[in-house]
DNA sequence: GACTGGCACTCGAGCAGTATGACTGCTAGC
DNA sequence: GCTAGCAGTCATACTGCTCGAGTGCCAGTC
């Protein structure tokens, strides 16, 4: 593809972004030094129509880009545009006061909206690719305890346990201190092979108890893959200018169902992978109207967990881009640190 | 105010509820045997009008209800409509399904705003009316622990502490022990009383960490009545048909600012007490065309917290309190079995 | 061969004018 | 106190119209 025209959707793409209007050849070599004259720009935005590039919503009416159009401008945009130094500063104080796991995604969630100005979506750090930290065993009335699994991440999953009789605080001492020796350190997906065998340690008539524990963990740790989303930023939902119920009302939906989130997210890639999903190219209906932009976080090769945004297919991409892949990283770092 | 003037009002909101159109005189009468000719309706109509009950948003419209008229409305509606007893037993079969607090809140939102389909708003038991069940140090690196809070709800607080120097086990369990003597059973708003003096026993040496421990734990218990609020089917909110931007954009941005949540919620009243605040009796300002249905929530004479939906003015009030009453009732219970 | 200027054509947006009908308010009569 | 009927009001929908942005094409120029 020749370089002009590129430039051509370069620039159209750039100011429907700004304008959200379709447009026409005379604006654009008004608006940008393309050192051609309108006609010859109508003969690329031609060409450009015939490849799919870009279409007209009617015969008069200026051009826009297809989600073709947006996918050949992000694949040509080498320039992932960086954070400035202050901006930088501002996403590692803001996070840094985070006092806890939940305080740091909704911190995220909260930054990476603002930043963006548009939907924003955290992962909480996947338990799969997590190492158990703690398990801890409270009892908590007559028959019952509370089970919390705790993973390095900070993230922490609590679970009730009904038992059929009430157990004594040495069992509860002696079955804890065997549950950290075998699951301290330990990756969350190993939880179930470490476990088998453990009951035989004790009583037999221990062993109702123990193995109603087991089986609580095993749901945790099993159930919980189905991974916890914080979604934020919602209002920004409102700014984009076209019908409302057609297009916001089922985009809010999906955004409450997280089972479509995740789905949304994908596979999990390196950390620092940017992804950006265009218009049909999620598949999700409801959000074939517009865009994501992901990126794996964490420390390590792979990544922890996945974070990004979601906005019409008509975004900054570059900014976008941008400042998701700061917030990851900076993410990545701190919970490397806890 | 007489009979028939109040059942001309109570069938304009119920049709302006259904249709969201303004109601004439002559549409009244032939929705609802009335009893007397349109001409008579006008009249009463008028009187309704003067008395700023009704008004008309045009010269050659129905009628809408003020927020005067549904404050009426809903003040003389003795009926707060039940729920059914299949719908009960659908209430309970979901929620009693939640694993954990987490998954009780958000099973509650769901469950509130489909019910209602309005937007739903549910607060996390308050520490601050909540019992301590247990204090836990974790070891977590070299010179940190995760400390965490559990209260007797199944609410569970984290904070990481830093600490200058690792600290032993021995130390570590000898903590741990006179935290939870001092604390186990206890009101979460006597922690600061209770912790007077703990250091004294300790070591000279040891006594850092522990005032540093300590202070992590009051911050927790502080900082943390500011609450958490879960919020659920904003979706909803895109099928109120007026102008988008205007209205639905800052009550996205409301429901995101969890301070605005909590003044929204006000003083929590004994569990059952239904509130309604209409349009402009809510202090938030960005929500003073919308209506809010609260209910406290939780066992015993004062609530745990708040829950409710948040709707338009035109909301179907009966139905929605009775979800509302009815759901915060199960979730009051099954707080109090865990 | 690539680019430009010019011209005809298309089609949506916006505007004025008009018809329609849903309401109300009023008044005279039951 | 209620009702029937009538005049008056006014938003909405529709029509026909003009305007102009924008395209596509073609002949001419470098």
């Amino acid at each position: 593809m020749e370089e002009r025209k590129l430039a051509v959707l370069r620039a159209i793409v750039d100011d429907y972004v700004q304008t959200h209007e379709p447009v026409g050849s005379k604006a654009l070599v008004d608006r940008h030094s393309l050192g051609v004259s309108s006609a010859t720009i109508r003969n690329d935005m031609s060409a450009l129509e015939e490849d799919g590039y870009i279409s007209a919503p009617h015969t008069s009416a200026g051009r826009i880009p297809t989600d073709k159009g947006y996918r050949l401008f992000v694949d040509k945009l080498n320039s992932v545009k960086p954070m400035s130094a202050p901006e930088r500063k501002a996403i590692q104080t803001f996070l840094d006061q985070a006092v806890d796991l939940d305080d740091v995604m909704n911190r995220t969630v909260r930054l990476l909206s603002q930043l963006t100005k548009q939907v924003a979506l955290v992962q909480y750090p996947s338990l799969g690719r997590s190492f158990v930290r703690h398990v801890e065993l409270v009892n908590s009335g007559s028959s019952k305890l509370l089970l919390i699994l705790i993973a390095d991440t900070g993230r922490i999953e609590q679970r009730t346990v009904d038992l059929i009789h009430s157990v004594s605080e040495d069992f509860l001492h002696d079955l804890r201190t065997r549950l950290n020796v075998a699951l301290d350190g330990q990756l969350f997906t190993e939880v179930p092979d470490r476990l088998i065998g453990l009951s035989d340690n004790f009583q037999p008539d221990q062993r109702p108890a123990v193995n109603t524990i087991i089986a609580t963990i095993l749901d945790a740790v099993v159930t919980q893959s189905e991974e916890r989303v914080v979604v934020g930023g919602t209002s920004n939902l409102a700014r984009v200018g076209e019908d409302f119920t057609a297009t916001v009302g089922p985009v809010l939906e999906a955004l409450e169902e997280h089972v479509v989130l995740l789905r949304l997210f994908g596979e999990a890639a390196a950390p620092d992978s940017l992804t950006v999903r265009i218009g049909h190219e999620n598949s999700v209906e409801e959000l074939q109207r517009a865009s994501v932009v992901t990126v794996g976080y964490g420390s390590g090769d792979q990544a922890l967990a996945t974070m990004g945004i979601l906005g019409p297919t008509r975004m900054d991409y570059a900014g976008s881009m941008g400042a998701v892949r700061a917030v990851a990283r900076y993410v990545g770092q701190i919970l490397q640190d806890q």
